[in-house]
DNA sequence: TTGACGCCCATAAAAACCCATGTTATCCCA
DNA sequence: TGGGATAACATGGGTTTTTATGGGCGTCAA
C-alpha cells in the first residue's frame, strides 16, 4: 500500500504544474497508472490525491452493491464526478485543473500534506491554520482521555 | 475495469456528432467494441453509458438470476431493449439517437460526468441543478459522512 | 431526389513531451 | 574528514502532438 507521509511546499507554475514531492511519486511507482488522482475534499478546502488503485477499488467496492443505489450516487456525485486523473510528466509534475485550484484556493504555492492512504494539497496559509486548529483539538483530546483514565482509575469518588 | 471520471462539456454539432472525451475513450480501449452502449438512466433525465464489456455482463446476469420474477432482471431488461451501440469515428465521435437526447432533454451542448464503471451525459443545466441538490444532500445524510471517511482515513489501498 | 450515414480532411486551441538550469543533497576518495 | 565530483530534484520554457470541432464528398436506401 502506498504510505504519504511529510509536508512539502512546491511552486505552482504559469502552466499551473506542480512537482508531486519524490518521496510520493516513490510511493505510487507500483500503481497501474502513472500518476495521481484528484478530487475536491468533501470535508476541508483541500485537494485530496491518491493513486488510481485506491479509487479503482472503491468505485468497484461500492458498485458491487448496486449501481442505482442512493449511497452509489451520492459517491458518484460527489467523487467520481469531480475527480480527475492527473498524469506525471516525465518530471513527475501534474497539471492541477482549475476547478480544483479554486476548491482549495491553491495560487503560486501549493502545500501537499501526507495523510497516509492519500495526501492533500492544500493553500499554506489555509494549511497553517488548519494544522494549528488541529494540534489544539489534540491536545485538548489527549488531557480529557488522560483524566478520564485517572478518573476510571482511580477509586470511586 | 474502465474507470470513468470527471466531467467535460461537449458540443453536439448539427449532424448529432459529438466528441467521446478522450480520457472515456483511452478508457476503453481495450473494450471489444470500438464505442459505447447507450441507454436512457432508469433514475435520472440523463443518457447512460459504458462499454460494451459491461452490457455483456449485465446481460449474462439476467440469465444467471431468476428470469422470470427477479426485480434487477426486470430492470435489466429495460435497460438492454432501450441499449443503443454507438461506434466512434474516426475522430472518437458518435451520433446520438433522438430517442436518447429527448430523454435527457440534450441539444446543442452535453455534458459529461464520469461514475466509475459508466458515465452518463445530461443537459448542462439539468446536470447543474442535479449536482446541487447531489451537494446538498449529500452533506445532510450521515451516510455520505461514512464513505468520506472511509475515503479519507481509508482501509486498504 | 433527399436524407441518413460512413469516411476523409482542415484547423485552432489545449495538452503532452522534451530539453535546459540552478540548487540541494549525496557520495567518494584522497 | 574535508571537499570536490555526482546525482537527484524542483523549476522554467520551447516545441510537437492530441483533441475537439467544423465541413466536404460519396454511398446506400427509402
Amino acid at each position: 500500500m502506498a504510505l504519504f507521509l511529510s509536508r512539502y511546499d512546491n511552486k505552482v507554475d504559469k502552466k499551473g504544474r506542480v512537482s508531486v514531492p519524490a518521496p510520493y511519486r516513490t510511493a505510487l511507482a507500483a500503481q497501474s497508472f502513472p500518476g495521481i488522482v484528484a478530487y475536491p475534499s468533501p470535508v476541508s478546502d483541500a485537494i485530496e490525491c491518491c493513486g488510481m488503485d485506491r479509487m479503482e477499488r472503491l468505485a468497484a467496492g461500492i458498485e458491487t452493491f448496486n449501481p442505482f443505489s442512493d449511497e452509489f450516487g451520492a459517491f458518484a456525485t460527489a467523487i467520481l464526478s469531480r475527480a480527475h486523473q492527473l498524469s506525471f510528466d516525465s518530471e513527475g509534475r501534474v497539471v492541477l485543473p482549475e476547478p480544483l485550484l479554486s476548491h482549495a484556493g491553491v495560487a503560486e504555492l501549493a502545500t501537499f500534506a501526507g495523510r497516509g492512504p492519500v495526501f492533500q494539497i492544500w493553500n499554506p496559509d489555509a494549511y497553517a491554520a488548519y494544522e494549528r486548529e488541529a494540534s489544539l483539538q489534540a491536545r485538548e483530546q489527549a488531557g480529557q482521555l488522560a483524566l478520564a483514565q485517572q478518573l476510571g482509575a482511580g477509586g470511586a469518588t
